[in-house]
DNA sequence: ACTCACTTGCTTGTCACCAACAAGTAATAT
DNA sequence: ATATTACTTGTTGGTGACAAGCAAGTGAGT
């Protein structure tokens, strides 16, 4: 136990540390113990003493600064769904349509592949937010349908362009799009052998394209299809 | 506190009851004062002494009864999958192809509205699954793979049955529409008024058609799409 | 630059609550 | 009547939440 001396360095120096500084420094520690803990033990078997000491504090450090383990959990749903959300913002850039579909299942893959830690842990703290009382709920809530509005921007710019056939359901579509993914996570999530998640993302793309593409008239359909599988 | 008296006839007449008889009655009002309390509070606010004495007993005989809170959610978990798997069982009957995964998401879609209680603690307790240490997830993994080998096999039975395009990949497939059912209803879960689910389900339903339908050349593509729309 | 009052970061003490288990009591079975 | 099973009660270790206290950082006046 270091008691609560020599805080003021942690590497040595004695330079002090602004307020501002420590708190920084500490909340990054805690939520960063959290989501090992979470990935280890799940949420309800974490507890915040566990988080405080991993962190390097006292047991009482993450209910302080958080208020209670729901405050905590929605902080780290947050700083991880943040993290998420610029990787896929720097995956599709200004793409559209379907272009930009399959642009962010890339970005999916590659999130998973690139931070298992923070897709497994974003993907535990969204099913926690499926219960009844969840205070974090409306973190969830809130990004799933950032998201979704996003889609239905991109099908109506695709549309708007003409690569995508103009009486598609952008709303539709986009909660199916969603929907796909978040429950391809979970499935992967509870037992990973069971999904080849490359293949259902190539797969995906190819069934986004042929259920959205505009097809003028006397185009291909079905056999547009089968050349693209080979 | 009717304290442990006159259990031995709930209907007030002293009949006695068998040992069968009493651990089925108390194991059923336990399940359900369970499924109410879930819904109510969410798995972690739900106590066992809470679930014990709403159902008419003692504080400690959910603990006696299920070994711990893990066991409780297991069996719970188990007692609604049956139900829902029988309900599912009938709305598809001994349909293959198509028919069967449209069907089934129509056996979903009543489920949900005959039976929402259920349906609703069905996806908590699958959510609940998704946690690392999770006692009851091999309970939720069975019955994803449960649903998703059935989907295969229709897939298969309607390439045999020349319904379906022989070159579909029936476990990438398949494992498309588990997620997307998994996924509608986590999104329905957390946010009701997000989803339309009939409409999702009708769309679900013509591109399962679209990707999947066998096509014998020259057969139309999108115009058939649109026809089907009207 | 020094100091002293004030604010903020953090820790420790404490309490109510909960899951789990053990021991005991009442019901059924033989 | 005795054994067995269903159920209850006593107890314990652990957890979240809160309050009180301690220490580090802050800033105005000198």
């Amino acid at each position: 136990m270091p008691s609560q001396t020599a805080k003021s360095a942690p590497d040595g120096q004695g330079q002090p540390l602004t307020q501002a500084e420590r708190t920084a420094i500490s909340d990054q520690a805690m939520l960063e113990a959290a989501i090992d803990l979470i990935l280890e033990h799940g949420t309800d078997k974490t507890t915040l003493q566990a988080i405080g000491e991993k962190a390097g504090y006292s047991r009482g450090l993450a209910t302080y600064r958080f208020g209670s383990k729901a405050g905590l959990l929605d902080a780290v749903c947050k700083a991880v769904s943040r993290r998420w959300l610029e990787y896929l913002k720097r995956g599709v850039g200004d793409a559209n349509g379907i272009e930009a579909m399959c642009a962010a299942l890339d970005a999916f893959l590659r999130f998973i592949s690139d931070s298992p830690r923070d897709a497994r842990v974003l993907q535990i703290l969204y099913c926690g937010a499926a219960s009844p009382r969840s205070e974090y709920r409306q973190t969830s809530v809130s990004i799933h349908q950032r998201q979704q509005d996003d889609v239905v921007s991109w099908i109506r710019a695709g549309i708007a362009a003409g690569t995508i056939r103009p009486d598609a359901d952008a709303r539709s579509i986009a909660a199916h799009y969603i929907a796909y993914i978040s429950g391809m996570t979970y499935l992967w999530l509870i037992n990973p052998e069971s999904v080849d998640f490359r293949k259902a993302n190539d797969d995906m793309k190819l069934h986004l394209r042929l259920v959205l593409a505009d097809a003028p008239a006397g185009t291909p359909g079905f056999t547009d299809l089968n050349r693209l599988q080979q």
